[in-house]
DNA sequence: ATCTAATACCGATTGACAGTCGGTTTTATG
DNA sequence: CATAAAACCGACTGTCAATCGGTATTAGAT
């Protein structure tokens, strides 16, 4: 039985992974500004993080002149997907209808809108690819 | 931002809990006859397990004469719910939207019929529901 | 009552990995 | 070519799963 994978992300790691969704593209000198100083933590340890998320492909950079500039690799709606994914995979890889039952009641548990919400989407879903199916 | 909490399940703590979602209740001894043997582990490794995952609460147990005897205490839909709970939690408490469209494509990705199936939920949860706030 | 074997219970070790930072090397630019 | 900014490297701490040995407990047999 697998079992969920790691990378998995730290409080810290996550705090500049959303900062990252939030504000683009930037050096380990601006996400020290905004999430270091306020946590009194040093401009090394922002640092090791934005290297950790960028080792864990989650970060892409480039160079520009001295500083390397990091930009969030991949879409908040992917990894909440992927991570999505792996817990299907890991509890209940062979019982894809109850992982459909137990989202339905996660869904609808916050808001009963949100059952609105789906259904739409996955109207919305069939019109794409109904689409790339006559294509 | 919150982090995917903890418990956080080790490979051969899934392997029991899974064995033990399939089997009912068991002793330790039962479940190293059928997990631990195979993989050549001790009987305290098993035993070990399932403390941590009694500890953890999802396990329950009651002593029968010596031994205990445990039972899962959560189902399986309810682990998964609540593990992809935390996962919406984590990345995107505030982008729920997000959340319901990346979960319509996983579930469309493996096998389009599962929206279907998607659809029949959400309507039995909403006949359920609707029973609720009748009473 | 006491011996024994099964079982629980406790504690130690190992291996990952996040968080944290100090120290050293590299490099763009004045 | 000196300097300051940034990368890079390595160390230490804390947490947790996996693993097992050793000890205490106890149910049941004699």
């Amino acid at each position: 039985m697998q079992i969920l994978k790691r990378p998995y992300l730290g409080e810290l790691e996550m705090a500049v992974l959303e900062y990252l969704w939030l504000n683009g593209e930037l050096d380990a000198n601006s996400v020290y500004s905004a999430l270091g100083k306020a946590r009194g933590i040093s401009h090394n340890t922002i640092q090791s993080t934005l290297e950790r998320l960028f080792k864990k492909k989650l970060l892409s950079r480039k160079k520009i002149s001295r500083a390397y500039i990091y930009i969030a690799s991949v879409a908040r709606e992917e990894l909440m997907g992927s991570m999505i994914n792996d817990v299907v995979n890991t509890i209940s890889k062979d019982n894809t209808d109850g992982m459909l039952a137990a989202f339905v009641n996660i869904a609808a548990k916050t808001d009963d809108a949100h059952l609105d919400r789906l259904e739409q989407l996955i109207n919305e879903y069939r019109s794409n690819n109904a689409n790339r199916k006559s294509s």
